[in-house]
DNA sequence: CTTGGAAAGTCAACAAGACTGACATAAAAT
DNA sequence: ATTTTATGTCAGTCTTGTTGACTTTCCAAG
């Protein structure tokens, strides 16, 4: 059950933080906190006809250039049917390239071109600047809380793919 | 480390938290903490036939009984049709209650029934058990400045909703 | 070597949930 | 009396998720 009545500090320290009320306004924090989070590049991907789904994909091929569609998969935690739509679009329309992989030539190596690279640095300068301005008005230490606390919210795959070292092309 | 240049301290303290990589990292905390954010009600939500807009509309009608239809659209930030197709759900299966304002019959004040309430209660309690679990992994400083982060980063209509005092029936 | 299964990727069809636009009704405000 | 506001509805579109069926490629057991 949850512990709505007591603050009850039964070893010495103050739970306070742990109260029904505290966690619900942190969980409507996540909610509003996204919505700023994705609304800048929400914007900017208007005007290129793309939504929030070719970001992603975006986003995490510039991460990690050369990664398989199968990689990209468990990173984004869709279908390879949903990825495989937004990926014909990025590479008709000449943002991101597919290399059939040499050593196993099921596997598609992914690639941004010049032109998604531009985007994606349209795309990751709006993002890092509403970060960076909340970041510097709250300070390193907050910083530190709050990606201590994202982390341990993660699923344990999560909490790899976002540990996870930037992996080369092979 | 890597981090080969000058850690550049100009006004004394260590900026090194507001490099472009310390923002790429925050960027993904919130992706990937986001998933795990929603994966238990969404689990939950999975078996009654509702989806992420019905839990969203049952949790701030909890948070505010008696809101209006207008004053929640405000909050959840979609258009009346949006929402209107999830209410009119939650409606007809008897988990909300709607009903015509006294003041001003114009208005449609919404309230949790028995069965609205019993299922929030399932929701709120997955989701705020992996919360809880996260927070008291990181103790209260983290948490501090999680929510610091969060708040900072929300568009400041989103701010006034997230900061408003829970608004009583009227 | 062949064959059968697994893995990677693609195509087609469908569903949820967002959107816009147009319109209707009732009530409050001017 | 007229206009504005709050709500609801119908129709149609778009994005992005889903499942199912299929091809190509690889690998391993017979």
């Amino acid at each position: 059950m949850s512990n709505g009545t007591k603050p009850a500090t039964p070893s010495g320290e103050s739970l306070l933080f742990l109260t029904d009320d505290q966690l619900r306004k942190g969980i409507e924090a996540m909610f509003f906190a996204y919505r700023g989070f994705t609304a800048d590049p929400d914007r900017i991907l208007e005007n290129h006809a793309y939504g929030r789904a070719h970001h992603r994909a975006i986003h995490f091929i510039n991460r990690s250039p050369g990664t398989t569609v199968n990689n990209l998969l468990s990173v984004l935690g869709v279908t390879k049917q949903s990825l495989n739509r937004v990926l014909r679009a990025l590479i008709e329309d000449g943002l991101v390239e597919s290399r059939v992989g040499t050593r196993d030539k099921r596997e598609r190596h992914l690639y941004l071109t010049e032109a998604g690279t531009a985007l994606e640095q349209e795309l990751s300068t709006a993002q890092r600047a509403r970060m960076r301005a909340a970041y510097r008005q709250v300070g390193p230490e907050a910083v530190a809380g709050f990606r201590q606390v994202l982390e341990a919210m993660m699923d344990p795959e999560m909490r790899r793919h976002y540990n996870q070292v930037r992996e080369g092309e092979r």
